[in-house]
DNA sequence: ATTGTTGTTCCACATATTGAAACTAGGTTT
DNA sequence: AAACCTAGTTTCAATATGTGGAACAACAAT
């Protein structure tokens, strides 16, 4: 049979449907999911209250609405301290955000997208999930870049070929071809930058997270503006960026650590 | 048959599979997870893969060992933005922790325990999924206390049911009976009192965010220690807590929100 | 080599999921 | 007020999915 239907089971639908949901990025309407869902009226229906009923859907009786559940914030607590880099790292970001006075950022890989784990940012120290937790594209971030570089081909290619490469800004890359030669140009320099490729004006230089192994365990960035430094001078930050990624390497080598996997 | 098995379909089983694996708080093994799971070797086994198919668990096969998965970070992400009153909070929770000059915390009910939706220390303003996220007790926490005080008496009796009582402190209450009075006074009070009931020398003052139709949406305490405020100074702060519970309660109304109903 | 342990696959069987269609509750039009 | 929508909920036979005992592989330890 080969080809890979996307959806395993029951629990594939269930969880499409909360991605559905999430999407959204508001409460909505029973026939609102059901407007762009493949499934028929009775059967969403029924994930909608099984979800509802794990509390992973939230229900409003009066205004019908479902909304993401409460639940899984619990979850991703638990789920952010075991499974991603941020607590051990977090000592280290706070050091080198200070000592570069810039943003930094942590992120790691799921779906060949970026999600950033944590960020530091040394004028406003308000950080919270409406920072971790965001979800970025890997082809014109720094941090995407720097992780999709060091994958082994076969999982990068797969994951290159499924970038949307839409065109944020007129830096952007917009086609696998560059978007490759751009990774093997990451991988001689050791480093990514983005050249205001997500948003006009936003630079960062980005480096990798490796496991003794060499596997992607995440990677980190300062981000900067155009008012503040040139690209070229970005690159004065590579000596303490690689150091501090290093240095978050080795710490979860020895609390052991999960790999990505996608 | 009748009697309410708590899981729905496949779905359920899934999500209490991820719920094991949050609950090891590390990564984990297959045999681990067998061991204190009621489902055979074969069932267990196809679960987790789904849910590491979905990206729900993280699984690092060197080390062969089952972790939470990465998108639980994104999608909490989405759910702390649009189901939690956090984002709409935040600003009245920097105004109020810098006024009383104290900490704040910003909870929400999750299965009659307390779910921390957002914190402001005014004296370290680190703050993170490490704060939010965490679930706490309802029964000996100001807000989770706050928040029982005001569901209506079925739901309300339910919830008190299935608290588990444990004693953390001397002044922990550990009966339903006691509970119930004490839900009574906050009923009377229209605040809660946390006084040393889930840690030594931790004391607070809570209060619960109503909608309109006085349902509970969430509640907010004002958190400090017996070296800085005897319980009865606490009562000072209630005037400019009750006012922020009700601007929140205010803003959560006008920009539609779900009701917590559990 | 031999045994033990842990993880993976098989397959007959049982159960949970499916979805067209019927139904109900509210709201809107005639 | 009756007739008519529309959005949401329930039913039920057909069947796709999930189940789990047991056999199997992979690898360590003896």
């Amino acid at each position: 049979m080969a080809a890979a239907k996307n959806s395993d089971g029951t629990v594939g639908k269930a969880l499409s449907v909360l991605d559905k949901v999430a999407l959204f990025g508001r409460p909505v309407r029973f026939s609102e999911i059901l407007a762009d869902s493949e499934f028929p009226k009775a059967t969403l229906y029924r994930l909608l209250q099984t979800l509802t009923n794990q509390g992973m859907l939230g229900y409003d009786p009066d205004r019908q609405l479902y909304s993401l559940g409460v639940r899984l914030v619990g979850l991703a607590h638990a789920a952010w301290n075991q499974a991603s880099l941020a607590p051990i790292a977090r000592p280290l970001l706070d050091e080198l955000s200070l000592k570069v006075d810039e943003t930094v950022h942590l992120g790691q890989l799921d779906h060949g997208q970026v999600l950033y784990v944590d960020k530091r940012n040394p004028k406003l120290p308000l950080n919270m999930f409406s920072d971790a937790g965001k979800i970025g594209p890997g082809y014109c971030t720094g941090v995407g870049k720097a992780m999709l570089a060091y994958l082994d081909k076969p999982l990068r290619d797969k994951l290159v070929s499924q970038q949307s490469f839409h065109r944020y800004t007129e830096h952007t890359i917009t086609n696998s071809d560059d978007f490759q030669a751009e990774l093997a140009t990451i991988r001689e320099q050791r480093v990514a930058y983005d050249r205001e490729e997500h948003e006009p004006n936003i630079i960062c230089i980005a480096a990798p997270i490796l496991s003794s192994k060499q596997r992607v365990l995440g990677g980190l960035s300062i981000t900067t503006s155009t008012g503040r430094y040139t690209l070229e001078e970005l690159e004065k930050f590579k000596p303490e960026l690689l150091a501090t990624a290093h240095k978050i390497s080795q710490l979860a080598q020895s609390w052991h650590f999960p790999e990505t996997n996608s």
